[in-house]
DNA sequence: GATGCCGGGAT
DNA sequence: ATCCCGGCATC
C-alpha cells in the first residue's frame, strides 16, 4: 500500500500514511497548521483530499466489470480496432497448424507480399504457401491466438461473447492486416476500365495530396529546425499551403 | 523508398 | 498548450 500525492504536478510518493499527510500539509497546504490566530481551526483532515492510497498487493479487489470487452462503434473510420477484428478470417497462408476449433493462430509479421491479383484478363491462381523463404529471413514469429469469429463488417455489436480471456503480452495493442477492402470473402471485383482504375469508394472525404513541396522536402532532414512548426510535428504544413 | 499528415501519446 | 511519433495514404 503506497500513498501518492495528487497535487497537480506533484508526484510525491511514500509508503506511510503519516508521511504523505505531512508532505501534503507542509508542501501544499499551509506550511503551518495550528496557527495562533483567532479561535477558529478549519484544518481538519483535509490532507485526505490531496493524496490517494493505492493497493499494491492483489488483495480484496476484483474488476467490477468483467464482461463486455470492446465498445461498439458506428461504421465510421476507426481502423484501429476494425483491423484486428476483421483479421479473424484474413488468414491466408496458414493451413494445418492448430487443431483447436474456434481458434486460429496467426503469425504477426510486418512483411508479406499480399498482392496476387490481376487487373486484366487471364485467370489467376492466388495461393502461395512457402514456409522458408530463399534468404534466411528470421521472423520474430510472434504467435497470437484470437477467437475465430465472423468479421463484424455489417452490423453486430458484440456483447458478452466467449469466455476467452485475451492476455495481451508485453507488447502493444494488437495490429494486423493493413487496410484492406474487406473480408476475403470476395475474391475479385472491380473490373471496369483497363488502364484507368478509379476509386470512388472508401471515404468520400479523402484528401488528394497536393503537389507542392513542403518544408520537409525543401529543407531536408538535415535542417529540420527550419521547417515550419507543423511540419516538425508531422502535422499539416502551414508555410506551404497547396 | 520517401513524403505528408491524422490520430494519439507524453509532458 | 507544446512537442513528438506510429502508422497510413499517397507519391
Ligand atoms: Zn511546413
Amino acid at each position: 500500500m503506497v500513498f501518492q500525492c495528487t497535487w497537480p504536478g506533484c508526484l510525491y510518493l511514500t509508503t506511510t500514511c503519516a508521511s504523505i499527510e505531512s508532505h501534503v500539509r507542509n508542501s501544499h497546504l499551509g506550511p503551518r497548521t495550528g496557527d495562533a490566530e483567532d479561535g477558529e481551526d478549519m484544518s481538519d483532515h483535509e490532507e485526505e483530499f490531496y493524496y490517494t492510497e493505492v493497493e499494491l498487493g492483489l488483495h480484496t479487489s476484483s474488476p467490477p466489470t468483467l464482461s463486455h470487452r470492446d465498445m461498439a462503434r458506428p461504421p465510421h473510420e476507426d481502423p484501429e480496432y476494425q483491423k484486428q477484428l476483421a483479421n479473424a478470417a484474413v488468414l491466408k497462408g496458414s493451413f494445418a497448424l492448430s487443431s483447436s476449433p474456434g481458434v486460429a493462430s496467426v503469425a504477426s509479421s510486418g512483411l508479406g507480399s499480399s498482392a496476387a491479383s490481376n487487373s486484366s484478363s487471364s485467370s489467376s491462381v492466388s495461393s502461395s504457401s512457402s514456409l522458408g523463404s530463399a534468404a534466411g529471413s528470421s521472423t520474430p514469429a510472434t504467435l497470437i491466438h484470437i477467437p475465430a469469429q465472423l468479421p463484424p463488417w455489417s452490423s453486430s455489436a458484440s456483447a458478452a461473447t466467449s469466455p476467452v480471456s485475451i492476455k495481451t503480452s508485453p507488447l502493444k495493442h494488437l495490429k494486423l492486416s493493413p487496410r484492406s477492402g474487406s473480408c476475403p470473402y470476395q475474391p475479385v471485383l472491380s473490373v471496369s476500365a483497363p488502364g484507368t482504375a478509379y476509386k470512388v469508394p472508401g471515404s468520400p472525404t479523402r484528401k488528394v495530396r497536393g503537389d507542392t513541396k513542403k518544408c520537409r522536402k525543401v529543407y531536408g532532414m538535415e535542417h529540420r529546425d527550419q521547417w515550419c512548426t507543423q511540419c516538425k510535428w508531422k502535422k499539416a504544413c502551414t508555410r506551404f499551403g497547396d
